[in-house]
DNA sequence: TATTGTTATACTCTATAACTATA
DNA sequence: TATAGTTATAGAGTATAACAATA
């Protein structure tokens, strides 16, 4: 019970320790939601991030979530292959590809929408109310505060 | 710009990604911190936890942390290697083990204590002061009610 | 039978360096 | 030379199943 004599603050104090702990248990609601559309987190993020940007480029989709490019090819190879979206030539810059959901990838991403909100609700109703959710996103904001995210949010009618 | 027709929220505004992205730069700026110290932070947490917690055994310190007693093992094969933590066999219950710091343990603990502070600073700078740590973890404490940590902090004075 | 610690194994996410093809 | 995408590889953290020793 916190006998000792060291300055450390017992480890469930600390804000590393929760952040973590919370990480872990909004993503494994996160899988037990998603294992029906066999969608892992990262999938969902991609799937997400080209719905709302379509026609950019690769890196650009990458950045924008946080993702190193390595680590982005095996992610849009899966979705390729499952046909939820696709790579296409750029026409200025040949290097480059820009992402887009198929047909298929359409519809797949408005059933993801709706056990999305299942999930989210979940979290919501832990937290005591969309109030408490967007404090919490505020401070999060803060800690982040010069990570650059792509500029999307700023158009938004702000639902949320 | 969110020109899509379906009812996801943009990537960035959702509060799984902004939780990834925090709990990665916190433990970003950790490992900075400590890699002088050749520690990460699993290590540092078990440590800690050990000189919260003397004596007690291997699964309490494990579960109480979050980490499962596989994975534990490892963990604490390393330190128990590197002269930090030791094992002793439990007296009354001879399957188990009692985890106890070693006197280098201790020191180390002391110097891990230094360095914890001047990451903890950098973390409060950034959300603004300390109000808004305490204000991040209740929340973060209200997603994560009903994960029972070990029953140190009642005795804590309790700032938040 | 149940529990403690352990081994083995697999999966997810992250990070870096080096390659290729374009620019 | 620089950039976009790629490959290969390594390191953390997490998860499950199964085993030996002990209760």
């Amino acid at each position: 019970m916190c006998v000792d004599r060291t300055l450390l603050p017992c480890m469930t104090s600390i804000l590393d320790h929760k952040l973590r702990r919370a990480q872990l248990l909004v993503f494994q609601d996160f899988a037990g939601t998603f294992s029906k559309l066999r969608l892992r987190p990262a999938e969902f993020s991609v799937l997400a991030m080209i719905a709302k940007h379509p026609g950019q480029k690769q890196t650009t989709i990458a950045e924008g979530l946080g993702i190193k490019r390595a680590n982005f090819v095996a992610l849009m190879d899966s979705l390729e292959r499952r046909g939820l979206a696709e790579r296409r030539k750029g026409e200025h810059d040949r290097r480059s590809h820009s992402l887009h959901l198929t047909e298929e990838g359409t519809r797949f991403v408005e059933g993801m929408a709706q056990l999305w909100s299942e999930h989210e609700d979940r979290l919501v109703a832990r937290l005591g109310g969309v109030e408490n959710r967007e404090r919490l996103i505020a401070l999060l904001d803060k800690l982040l505060c010069g990570a650059a995210p792509l500029a999307d949010d700023p158009d938004q009618p702000q639902a949320h």
